[in-house]
DNA sequence: ATAGTTCCGGAACGAGGTTCCGCTTTGCTC
DNA sequence: GAGCAAAGCGGAACCTCGTTCCGGAACTAT
């Protein structure tokens, strides 16, 4: 992927040698403070554990939820791949779709504090919610088209509201043994099923 | 009810009136910024709503959470309360649970960034977290249990952790048109029903 | 009125995110 | 290899927010 990220860049504007280092050197440091600290981690605790200050942090990543984003871009992007596969090598597409799903919420639930932060209501978030968004509700679009169209579920369920639904009932699972979070999304799952009769 | 809310107390230990005022006053304005700032407002707002000093705040009050327990207390105890009721007059025990989810969800998304704050793992808030729980809980179990009595659900269901999925499913609801917490909390009762075979 | 509490106000502290800016490193040129 | 401008870097400083502290003001029982 482009190290720069941003344009229709002809000639990349070549950045320096120790800025690229850094930059691996933080999205490492960040996914490490990020696993045993959950995603909340102060920003500090992950520049510190990268050897840098907090400029360097600030001049890679604008935003905490930048480097989140860094950190999760390729699980998402193959969680998002991972969709449509699913609906070509399933016996039915509700089948792809609860794979999907489980995917998508063993994902969110590994993640300390992650699910918690894809609220669009978090201030400084939104383009990590945006993110997330843009890349996973065309793949939930597609399977819940071809259930409905299947006719194994009920035809009027909007993927954006399911993945939010579904990205809600991830908080807090871990830190809470008495809340199993996927449990909770196969009810839902099981109530978008089409009443059959 | 009890001004001072703790112990067996005989005879009213007697508060200060200025005392008594402010805190009658702090939960008006309180109340107030919830409303229009929602639950995540600084204490200083509603301190310099109530014309305190924050010192005053944390007299009466020690933790932002405490405050808020405090404004929504009654609303609690009259959904708690409801339990039962819509049991005695319902015509049948998933009838009532379904009602009585539907004034939990319309009291928690009528409430700015409550939802939110309902998290266990929110640091400073397990008061909160327990108190709404060990009012609701019960109920709750009371009328799963009559539902499953009665063949209408699956028995396996905890109340707990349905609480807290329809808790979790209520976070943001306001604040983004496109998500319906109301229409996800249906899915996930559906999803609860035994199917019917 | 007076002494003894109880309360009050708001400065101060600590934690966290973010910004700023003087200094260092790097990469290019001669 | 030396010189220089641009790109980066570090971390002090700033802001917001919850919470603590304590000197002084406001009650109340006598």
């Amino acid at each position: 992927m482009n190290d720069s990220g941003e344009g229709a860049g002809q000639a990349a504007p070549a950045r320096r040698k120790d800025a690229r280092r850094n930059q691996q050197t933080l999205l490492d440091a960040a996914a490490a403070v990020f696993v045993t600290s959950g995603v909340d981690a102060p920003v500090r605790d992950i520049a510190a554990r990268a050897g840098v200050g907090l400029g360097t942090i600030y001049r890679h990543f604008p935003t905490r939820a930048d480097l989140i984003i860094a950190v999760y871009r390729h699980q998402v992007d193959a969680c998002a791949d991972a969709g449509s596969a699913l609906l070509a090598t399933s016996p039915s597409p509700h089948a792809a779709l609860g794979q999907w799903i489980n995917l998508f919420v063993d994902f969110l639930v590994t993640k300390h504090g992650l699910a918690a932060v894809l609220q669009a209501d978090n201030a400084g978030f939104e383009a990590l919610h945006a993110y997330f968004l843009d890349r996973l509700v065309p793949v939930c679009t597609e399977l819940l088209e071809a259930a409905a169209v299947a006719g194994e579920i009920r035809p009027d369920i909007d993927a954006y509201e399911l993945m939010r639904g579904v990205g809600n009932l991830c908080i807090g699972a871990d830190s809470d043994p008495r809340y199993d979070a996927r449990r909770m999304v196969e009810l839902l799952i099981a109530g978008l099923r089409r009443p059959h009769h």
